[in-house]
RNA sequence: GGUCCCGUAGCUCAGUUGGAUAGAGCGACAGCCUUCUAAGCUGUUGGUCGCAGGUUCGAGUCCUGCCGGGGCCGCCA
């Protein structure tokens, strides 16, 4: 049940009724009523905007018009009062009867509570990851994987079908190094002494690719040229710098359902010539020369005709290159030819996580599927931003040496998935991040992570702690329901269930603004909910959960709890984090 | 030079996508354990929402221009 929702639909049939009166009315006004939660409780309990955005179109002051409304939505069974206020709210509050109702609906819907049909299952493909398979994930990755996760995750419960995919980039100059470094590590495993040149990998994790190649191959690769062994070498090396890439992901919690390969786009069939050859036909590509660029005016600068799209028309500020000057695509081609393929597999609706330093190529990458789509596909580009590593307030130190770099797995070895996970989704992702190594394994309230979850561990524990006191109590989910839940009438109690009676609404706001970081912080309030709550029964025994004197009440309120455990699992759960039962 | 992101309490950050008197946590100060996990809670303190205009019933939120911090800027991915 979603309070918002249904009183949405209320006041859109009290406005509709208006018609008859001669009052003028356009659905696209009517589209931006909304009803919400008023910040000051003395406003009531829900208020709508709908007399101020009509009443321009209306021909009425906004106060007049609500005078109307508001007679309209007196009448509504569920109404129990009607206030204007300010400018021309709407002030509602509802009966006493609603909140019953609507922790019911949560103890019974149980974790399907915040599901929506916001998505109406369009189809939408998130993109993230995408790391290049030359090396195990740093800690650079981590935030984009885990947020790019919990984007999916909540996409799909606000109703949208969700396909997760990882763009391998095995197609440019990267994985032939990466492949003739792998050879360098086969000659190595056949007792020859190297020294590694500048330009190629050095890290050890190609160690253990080179002893693979000498098992299977024996000498065989030193006595062949290059054309042969590289690209033996170079898959032997992607494939398994992907089992790699594809282990550091689990560690994480964190699937794929589909991992697309950037060669796949030109071989067997050329699907970037493809996608030109549309473009060029739709005249959007022309050879010509760029300007410098204004920055970067070094000595190094030539002019060159190239193939160039014009992403200018497409809201771009300069026209980019598709061709290298040797004849091979750029990676912006590539890119193009993927994003396309992507449209053609029924993904109108695409968001890719990139990295902050990618975020010069957001508007180009718009204009292109923009065009190659012929304005039929949307791409969303969320671009999450740095995280800085600390330990005890002190920046670890990142060398750039190559080799020496944090990676995802230590990160995740040493302080555990679900903290990472939350604390990177703790924040916007478009600001920066500061991961404190030793303060997300605090056992505090200072620590978001552990707060949220020990409010999940004490509501299960006062679940577990109420069947020992009175052990013939039921506490199925039907039994709960069936509670006298109108007893709950405590401001404590009733600010908790009107917390949960915003959740339905939380997930499908955050779905659309494509923001989990809502998620998380909310979750964080619902989990303070809780702990006040408990504390109050100190002070004040009446208001314990557990009243072995009053069977009535406790089972009104172990569904209040159970309301509790069943959002905060829901929300942790699209987090991808674990709800824990106890904590040790 | 262009472009993108950020600027809110001493610190770290939210701000329901334009709503009413801008909120949390930390810090500081004062309290709460014979009791369902004190690994917690309550109260007090704290603001020129970077600056200046504009849009309108109404701006922290949208537009323009500045200031400050960061990212990126043809043949890297």
């Amino acid at each position: 049940m979603n309070i918002f929702a249904l009183f949405t639909q209320h006041v859109r049939t009290a406005v509709a009724s208006l018609a008859s009166e001669g009052i003028v009315l356009s659905e696209a006004a009517l589209d931006r009523i909304v009803v919400e939660a008023p910040r000051d409780p003395t406003h009531g309990d829900l208020a709508t905007n709908a007399a101020m955005v009509l009443s321009k179109e209306a021909g009425l002051k906004p106060r007049d018009l609500a005078e109307k409304i508001a007679t309209r939505l007196a009448a509504v069974a569920d109404v129990a009062r009607v206030d204007i206020a300010g400018p021309g709210f709407i002030n509602l509050t509802v009966k006493a009867s609603v909140w019953p109702r609507v922790l019911k609906s949560a103890v019974e819907t149980g974790e399907a509570f915040g599901r929506a049909t916001l998505g109406k299952g369009t189809k939408v493909n998130v993109e993230y990851v995408s790391a290049n398979p030359t090396g195990p994930m740093h800690v650079g990755h981590c935030r984009g994987a885990v947020f790019g996760d919990a984007l999916a995750n909540l996409l799909d419960a606000a109703g949208f079908d969700v396909t997760r995919e990882y763009y391998i980039n095995d197609a440019g100059a990267q994985v032939q190094i990466l492949g003739r470094s792998a050879h360098l590590r086969y000659r190595e495993a056949l007792g020859e002494t190297i020294s590694i040149p500048e330009g190629l990998y050095p890290g050890d994790y190609l160690k253990p690719v080179g002893e693979a190649l000498k098992a299977r191959h024996g000498d065989r690769l030193m006595h062949v040229p290059e054309a042969e062994w590289l690209p033996i070498c170079r898959d032997a090396a992607i494939a398994a710098m992907m089992d790699e890439i594809r282990g550091d992901l689990a560690a994480l919690n964190v699937r794929h359902a589909v991992f697309f390969s950037e060669r796949s786009l030109q071989v067997p069939v050329d699907k970037v010539r493809a996608a030109i050859e549309s473009l060029r036909a739709d005249g959007q590509i022309y050879e010509g020369v760029l300007e410098r660029p204004k920055g970067a005016d070094d000595d190094e600068w030539e002019e060159r005709e190239q193939t160039l799209f014009r992403s200018t028309a497409f809201g771009d500020d300069v026209d980019r290159p598709l061709m290298k000057s040797d004849g091979t695509y750029t990676y912006f081609a590539s890119d193009i030819a993927y994003h396309k393929d992507k449209a053609d597999r029924g993904f109108l609706e695409q968001i890719d996580v990139w990295g902050a330093d990618h975020g010069g190529y957001v508007k180009r990458m718009q204009a292109a599927l923009k065009a190659i789509s012929g304005g039929r596909a949307a791409l969303d580009v969320k671009l999450v931003q740095l995280v800085r590593l600390f330990r005890d307030g002190e920046p670890v130190r990142m060398s750039k040496r190559s080799g020496d770099f944090v990676t995802l797995r230590e990160v995740v070895d040493e302080v555990g998935r679900d903290a990472v996970r939350f604390m990177m989704l703790y924040r916007k992702n478009d600001a920066t991040l500061d991961f404190d190594l030793a303060k997300v394994r605090e056992q505090s309230k200072d620590n978001p992570v552990f707060y949220v979850q020990y409010a999940h561990a004490r509501g299960r524990s006062i679940l577990r702690n109420a069947m020992a006191a009175m052990a013939d109590l039921d506490l199925s989910a039907p039994a709960l329901a069936a509670a006298p839940l109108y007893r709950l009438d405590d401001p404590g109690e009733l600010a908790i269930v009107q917390r949960l009676a915003q959740y339905p609404r939380l997930i499908e706001a955050a779905a659309q603004a494509h923001e989990p970081h809502r998620v998380a912080f909310y979750l964080y309030e619902l989990a303070s909910d809780l702990h006040s709550q408990w504390n109050r029964g100190k002070d004040s025994p009446h208001l314990r959960f557990i009243m072995e004197n009053d069977r009535q009440i406790t089972t009104a309120r172990l569904a209040l709890v159970q309301g509790i455990v069943t959002v905060l699992r829901s929300g942790l759960a699209i987090l991808g984090v674990e709800a824990v039962e106890e904590m040790r």
